[in-house]
DNA sequence: CGGGGCGCAGTTTTT
DNA sequence: CTGCGCCCCG
């Protein structure tokens, strides 16, 4: 064969493969077609990163190693030649990808990747059903032996197989965050130390904190040597390891790390794996933490190939152990990585992406970026004051019947997301007010209800007895006489003994830990235990917790009680059955182990933004990967956001600036900012300026939402003189008008007046002068309230 | 052992 | 203003 005619196929054969992605855009088809060495792919927000990660997976299925090489198939003829380049022709009349034919796409493939070559790393369980989802349409059932799986599902997997290898044993049940933080206490206890000082919840954030950066108590302790109470929370952090390990349990934090420990103690096994994960995917890579680096950099050493999605502008959980220099220091991490930037967006307006841009290049060290589009510009940002939350909560309120009427639009196309959870009575007073149908989406899961948890508790315990935590739980749920004391005495046995306390309560007869009437109830509740493990392998699991409710009287205990209440745990625990149910289903052959550990993995029980005729309320956090035609930002007001703890903070501020772009960037049509000069929240009301975040937006982009109160961008958040500039400034045709924000009426001590909203009150107090006038007013009808002189809509009487 | 009262804290939450 | 955790009493 001629050196010609090879080159000739090399070009042809990345002509038509070029063809087969040319409905993606430049940039998304060269992340798809760069499949060998490390790639960072920077993926602004909307820029269509899933459809490139599911491409790129469906090319190395189908087309291998091929785009680019040097290989040339060994029977090439000229024919064929001829057929590939009358098949380009083809496809350039005709616009549209032409099925390939069985002869040209046999000679284009080159070392196809095996599907279970392939690791797909994401962050939820949602986004795994998607990819997988996507993969499926793609290239059929192959995408089935895919891992395509989150961090801590994939290393379940491994650990499920392998973690006997170091001293675990393999039916290990997996401890949430409540969990934790039951052994957190139960540490704190046992070292006579006051939770005063030692607050569970801090040292439980901590403690993932470390593990997040493979720090464990020995290199913690080195770290605060003369600390005191660090000394102290360092032996909490060893104690509430050893009873993880004698409980058979691993945290969240553990599944990564004892994989990676894994890894370190068992080359062998490593080997395994890098070999078999040819190509590694990671999407969300600004949200992996050290110790999911630092395993990725271990399965992807032998064949190199990670290709790393993400946006460092996106990068909001820092404060739960995500290090954003993950992304930042790829191509240091991984030398000769390439990188991509997908920066051409498919989801929102110019206008839109402008303000996020301006926004979030207000930030340091941050990849260069800049979104754009080739959609229209939009309409405006629009900017609301409010004189209150309520204020705020029924301008957003109206602005939606509006756009509902005026526009057509459908509950479903609008979001209304803030900064935290307690701004959502507010907003939901003012829906129901309106009548307008809404869901709240908020962080509460399903499975920590505790009479779920009451029920997995008991499974885990059937499962694995060693599990004291849970053991504890339930022992004496339902009421079996099994009080404080005897647990106590049981414990206390079991930590002499080195034993579990099931260990401890099976063996009664020979130990003599207890006798009497507390020995009776102890040797009932094994014998329920005993019957219930002897029972687990007859039946399905759904059976299998009908059962359990029975047998240890769950059911008929809450059914006696008869409460609302109660009933409502029986309604979740219907829910309960039925997610095990689906679950069945879904699993053929998978045993109760499988469904524990399906309940630690996967939370979102109910999915989200899939309820097309109901307003959605979320975080901000939570918003992240969502879009909403029309996006509400709620509570831009320093202080709030960004929060207070933030702003004198630099890292932290940029975090909030992030989760501002992210909020930003959720809006495909239409976008609103509104904030409340007067808010109240945990019971005290405060006084706020707008947040920087609205000053970082360029006056050209945005315009006062009408009815808002008249508002000077003097009194932007920043002071003068820093590096943001008060850029709005334009009064308002509204409820207030000027004479009103000029100077305030001169008020005094026991003067009449009338409030836009309260109604008639007195002056009762005063504070300050000028525009800085604070004054409270005792209303006829509700109570005593404070507001700025001469921002509150007041008039002389 | 359960309920009521008190005191206190109170970002965000993919696993 | 909530929600909870804890303590004390019946």
């Amino acid at each position: 064969m001629s050196e010609d005619m090879k080159s000739r196929f090399r070009a042809l054969r990345d002509r038509i493969i070029e063809l087969q992605y040319r409905h993606l855009n430049d940039m998304q088809r060269k992340a798809v077609l760069t499949t060998q060495g490390p790639l960072l792919v920077l993926a602004g927000a909307g820029s269509g990163k899933t459809t490139v990660l599911v491409n790129r997976i469906a090319h190395l299925l189908k087309f291998g190693c091929a785009y680019g090489s040097d290989y040339v198939p060994r029977d090439l003829t000229p024919q064929d030649i001829a057929s590939m380049e009358e098949y380009i022709a083809r496809c350039q009349d005709s616009g549209a990808v032409i099925p390939l034919p069985e002869r040209i796409f046999a000679l284009l493939r080159y070392r196809v990747a095996f599907p279970g070559s392939i690791l797909a790393i994401t962050f939820t369980n949602k986004a795994a059903k998607e990819m997988k989802e996507r993969i499926v349409q793609l290239v059929g059932e192959a995408a089935y032996d895919i891992w395509v799986s989150t961090f801590h599902s994939a290393c379940v997997r491994i650990l499920r197989r392998e973690i006997d290898k170091i001293g675990y044993s393999r039916n290990f049940v997996i401890y949430d965050d409540s969990d934790q933080l039951t052994v957190v206490k139960d540490c704190i206890k046992e070292l006579n130390l006051n939770e005063k000082y030692y607050d569970p919840k801090e040292i439980r954030n901590l403690i993932s904190r470390l593990k997040d950066q493979m720090k464990g108590p020995r290199e913690y302790v080195d770290e605060v040597r003369g600390q005191f109470r660090e000394e102290n929370i360092g032996r909490i952090y060893q104690l509430y390891e050893a009873k993880l390990k004698k409980n058979n349990a691993l945290d969240f934090g553990d599944l990564i790390n004892k994989t990676i420990e894994l890894f370190r103690l068992r080359p062998d096994v490593l080997d395994y794996y890098q070999k078999k994960f040819q190509y590694i995917l990671v999407d969300e890579y600004q949200d992996t933490n050290m110790a999911q680096y630092i395993l990725i950099k271990m399965l992807s050493e032998f064949h190199g190939n990670v290709c790393a999605v993400g946006d460092d502008d996106q990068a909001i959980y820092g404060w739960r152990g995500a290090d954003i220099r993950n992304i930042l220091e790829f191509e240091r991490d991984f030398p000769s990585a390439a990188v991509i930037k997908l920066e051409e967006n498919y989801r929102s307006s110019q206008t839109i992406l402008d303000a996020a841009n301006s926004v979030i290049q207000n930030n340091r060290g941050r990849k260069p970026k800049r979104l754009w589009t080739q959609r229209k510009h939009g309409d405006k940002v629009r900017i609301y004051q409010a004189y209150d939350e309520h204020d705020e909560a029924e301008f957003i309120c109206r602005q939606i019947k509006d756009l509902m009427q005026q526009e057509g639009r459908r509950a479903g196309e609008f979001a209304v997301l803030y900064r935290v959870n307690a701004q959502s009575r507010v907003l939901e007073e003012a829906m129901i007010k309106y009548g307008i149908p809404y869901r709240i989406y908020k962080g509460l899961r399903f499975y920590d209800r505790k009479e779920i948890k009451d029920i997995i508790a008991y499974l885990r315990v059937i499962v694995n007895p060693a599990d004291d935590v849970s053991l504890k739980r339930i022992i004496n749920v339902p009421k079996r006489g099994i009080g404080p004391a005897t647990i106590e005495a049981l414990e206390g046995a079991a930590a002499e003994m080195e034993e579990s306390i099931f260990g401890v309560a099976i063996d009664l007869d020979k130990n003599g830990v207890l006798s009497g009437r507390a020995a009776a109830s102890v040797k009932s509740f094994v014998d329920l235990i005993m019957r219930l493990i002897a029972l687990k392998d007859t039946m399905g699991i759904v059976d299998f917790v009908h059962t359990v409710l029975e047998e240890t009287g769950y059911r008929s205990e809450l059914e006696r009680e008869g409460t609302m209440d109660a009933l409502a745990r029986l309604e979740n625990i219907k829910e309960f059955i039925s997610a095990a149910r689906e679950f069945e289903e879904a699993n053929q052959g998978a045993d109760l182990v499988d469904f524990l550990e399906n309940i630690a993995l996967v939370s979102d029980v109910d999915e989200v933004g899939e309820d097309e005729s109901a307003v959605v309320l979320m975080t901000l956090h939570s918003a992240k990967g969502l879009e909403f035609p029309v996006v509400f930002m709620a509570g831009l007001e320093e202080g709030l956001f960004p929060l207070a703890r933030a702003v004198d903070n630099p890292d932290e501020l940029e975090e909030e600036r992030r989760l501002c772009y992210v909020g930003l960037t959720r809006a495909k049509q239409r976008l609103y900012l509104s904030y409340a000069r007067n808010r109240t929240l945990y019971g005290g009301s405060m006084l706020s300026m707008p947040s920087r975040f609205i000053s970082e937006i360029p006056e050209e982009l945005v315009e006062p939402a009408i009815g808002g109160y008249a508002f000077e961008f003097g009194d932007s958040g920043v002071k003068k003189g820093t590096s943001v500039d008060p850029i709005v400034s334009f009064n308002l045709p509204g409820k207030v008008t000027k004479e009103k924000t000029g100077p305030s009426p001169r008020f005094a001590l026991g003067d009449k007046v009338l409030h836009q909203r309260f109604g008639v009150g007195t002056v009762v107090a005063m504070d300050g002068e000028g525009a800085d006038l604070r004054i409270q007013i005792a209303f006829e009808q509700g109570g005593i309230k404070k507001f700025m002189a001469n921002l509150a809509p007041l008039k002389k009487l």
